[in-house]
DNA sequence: TCTTGGGTGGCATTAAGTGTCAAGGAGTTA
DNA sequence: TAACTCCTTGACACTTAATGCCACCCAAGA
């Protein structure tokens, strides 16, 4: 009895929509893995997985998403941590958090055990791949703006700060990312995300309680 | 015979390579400009510029590159600029040239008039487009990392700092990029550049000098 | 004039992605 | 049980991007 939990506002269709779902990206990603992305074509996933091509196109928008599509909604994660946050923390904190949730729920967000240390390598090192999720990260530097603004009073179309703050956090992003899948999984996330904000810190704060205005155009350093 | 100049050392052969590339684009462009990126095919670029379509793809890689094929040498240039700065010059304000002379290869780049700025809006508000872009910028990211180790006699492949560095000023970059095409080119390029990298040098200054260590993982705002 | 080499056009082909429609299964009502 | 509806699927056709292949043309040199 506690195996079979027949959920009543679960109707069957969606859990057979799930089963689908799992099994093209199974498919998809055991392929790849071998073959390497550009090798495998649709045909093959739906072959292996037991589909019709109409029917993975029904479920991904692309032969990339099937690999990419579980960053969809890291970038809403990102920006409710963001929006989460106390309002009196500081920028750099509140970022740090953000990252280090995006960076969770990639490291364990494939599913578990190694593979999504193995999706993440397939994708940092697959142009198309990447591509895509610079894609997505275009869209969370959106979305990480707004909220930005929003948490320090200012104004996104005026002021550059919300997007340069978003940027930077992604950045670290980036580096962080790249640095654990390059270790192969034995960096710590967290630490090296602790890491990257340490020195973005100080441009995060110092603007983020200057306000409206970023001060003389001629920057901190001579010319 | 002022305005012929038949160089013996360019072939005919290269000049009119460089008119079907040109004619190529012109269409392209032309065409997109109405229509949009997606509705225009490559038969009806091929059809205006009197090629066939097997020769487009002598030209560019795919549809995209026509558009986005002048930022292939942006790169190298913002790289060179940066490691043509002054050795003790700080890491914000050799940075800041170097993002400056993207924007001005940017800003002017595809020819002169106003068609640049159609073309920079056209690239940020085509997904297809901006993938394109964003793909291009990771590659910057890693030339402009390489350079910054370089200069701070960092190791890329165990300091932080370099990526974080070349992402903050891709970051500055797409900002003031961005804000540059949303204002319909009326906001100067280069005061913007300043105003952002006014942000960030705090923390590609101070956390240039720490070197190789970036101090304690904890940050430097409590948790 | 002959030849050589780079560039071109046309054709066939692969693969991604989309529109359309008929068929089938699950859930609902009578 | 029968009928009806909603949702999903499979099959087919189609468009378009992108690549390989081969014959052809034209400029440059022997």
């Amino acid at each position: 009895m506690a195996g079979v939990s027949p959920r009543p506002e679960v109707t069957m269709a969606q859990r057979k929509r799930q089963l689908v779902s799992t099994e093209l990206t199974e498919a998809a990603l055991q392929l790849m893995a071998v073959e390497g992305f550009d090798a495998v074509t649709v045909d093959e996933i739906v072959a292996t997985a037991g589909v019709s091509k109409r029917t993975f196109f029904r479920y991904f928008a692309s032969k990339e998403d099937v690999v990419v599509q579980f960053l969809a909604d890291m970038g809403t994660g990102m920006c409710a941590e963001l929006a989460a946050r106390p309002a009196d923390e500081p920028p750099s904190v509140a970022l740090r958090h953000a990252v280090w949730v995006a960076m969770a729920a990639c490291a364990d967000g494939v599913d578990h055990s190694g593979r999504a240390l193995r999706v993440v390598q397939l994708i940092l090192r697959t142009p198309a791949l990447r591509a895509r999720f610079l894609e997505h990260q275009g869209q969370w530097r959106d979305d990480l703006a707004v909220e930005a603004a929003r948490r320090q009073g200012l104004d996104p179309e005026v002021d550059l700060y919300p997007r340069l703050a978003a940027g930077a956090a992604l950045a670290a992003f980036d580096t962080v990312l790249r640095r654990w899948s390059d270790s192969g999984g034995a960096e710590d996330p967290a630490a090296l995300t602790d890491r990257a904000f340490a020195v973005l810190a100080p441009a995060l704060d110092e603007a983020g309680v200057r306000g409206p205005s970023e001060g003389p155009s001629g920057g901190t350093s001579g010319d």
